[in-house]
DNA sequence: CCTAATAATTAGGTATACCTAAATCAAGGA
DNA sequence: TCCTTGATTTAGGTATACCTAATTATTAGG
């Protein structure tokens, strides 16, 4: 019979475009504007000039517009935000603790189903796991009630001492240079000393006890967020 | 950047489609009508017969349609179809065994997700649950190739013997339904004895070993289908 | 063989979510 | 303050996938 899914609230796009604002605000909600939001969705201005009109102007808003200011979530939208979040990280890390996917192909299939799963397949996997707070890239999962708690940790680029650091996340963004990642040895959780980190002289660093230099590209490094030692 | 899911070939619409056809019309290819199809699906026979001009006008048709005469699925639109069926199933198996789900909630899950998982999610599950050949209850999966073996197997109520059956299959599509035949024991594999099934004086059965004379209600004992008993 | 009833199609709309091109606005520098 | 420019919005379209109402085919009965 007819499954209909519902218009505005809740579809595919919507819940990209409330993700988006989310990730481009961060928690503090700091407003975004039409174009960089373009941006991080690849799709024209004028486009999300409409959407955000649309969202703005319901029943129930999940964004707070004003023509030419930018957005921001209201805290519907916020909340709708968190949960996709919480399902794409959820379905990571299921896909790589339980179904064994290689890290660097997680990202684009937590993509796509985070859309779709129910509240009971969310519940069921997060069981699964054991209520894991972060997912394979080192990310935090948001909890059920929408608490999310923001890192502390610094992008390898931006680190200005050198020295020893933990390494907080990796970007899912990129598969290839995930990848290239994985295969240095660069993972959350490992050992991480600073060699060379300017633009200038270029991205080096040692994994683990390892004394060997392992060159980075600017992109990957910016991939890189660091938090440090407590060792 | 641009994920843009392509039109017309391979929309969760076309899917349910072609899935539509192949269950209306068996493998054995029988012509379908646009009545039928709408009836199935839910929506109005003039949105059928749009999508099936559509389907059958694209550069490698999906269906093979002639006015007024019904469709049947092409050789394309077959094996798109049983690919869909084959994540439906393998979803359904997955979720059962898997994640736990109580059986009456599965079909809902799959019919949703079938539409959205990879070739390496497939895989995955697939493998994960051993390439399991039949789903929870007791439907056939079709093999990666687009192989499926049809049931010989009789609904309760065209059984015109009396006698003992093994339960073949329960159907997955009413959730209630199903959670009365599971409180009553009733399952794929297990033993059934038909003692009363005709229109006239209703539907009666045991289960097992029991004696225990269990009813049914027309539409539950159509959902049921038996094979004889070999024992 | 004609005629109703029924099945199916066509015609004309709606909503979502995009796009391009043409305005228009806001802000900073002169 | 005014003007230029980049950001943003408006205007006008497209495609998918629905719907209702009106029209046309098919087919079975008389
Ligand atoms: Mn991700
Ligand atoms: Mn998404
Ligand atoms: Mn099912
Ligand atoms: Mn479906």
């Amino acid at each position: 019979m007819p499954p209909r899914r519902q218009a505005n609230r809740n579809s595919e796009s919507v819940d990209n475009y409330l993700k988006a604002i989310l990730s481009l605000g961060g928690v503090e909600h700091r407003r975004v504007t039409s174009t960089a939001l373009a941006g991080h969705l690849g799709v024209a201005p004028a486009s999300v000039t409409n959407m955000l009109q649309k969202l703005a102007s319901a029943p129930t808003p999940m964004v707070e517009y004003e023509r030419h200011r930018g957005v921001q979530l209201s805290a519907d939208g916020k909340r709708r935000a968190l949960e996709i979040v919480r399902h794409h990280r959820l379905i990571e890390t299921f896909l790589y603790e339980v179904l064994d996917y290689p890290i660097e192909e997680v990202h684009e299939e937590a993509e796509r189903l985070e859309h779709f799963i129910s509240e009971r397949f969310e519940e069921r996997i997060a069981a699964k796991l054991g209520h894991p707070r972060i997912d394979p890239h080192g990310h935090s999962i948001p909890t059920m009630e929408g608490e999310m708690t923001e890192p502390n940790s610094v992008p390898l680029t931006e680190v200005l001492q050198g020295g020893t650091f933990v390494i907080d996340s990796v970007s899912d963004r990129d598969a290839h240079t995930l990848r290239e990642l994985k295969a240095s040895g660069i993972r959350p959780g490992a050992q991480l000393r600073v060699r060379k980190n300017t633009p200038a002289e270029g991205y080096s660093v040692s994994i683990g006890r390892s004394s060997r230099a392992v060159g980075l590209s600017r992109e990957a490094a910016g991939d890189i967020r660091l938090v440090p030692s407590t060792k």
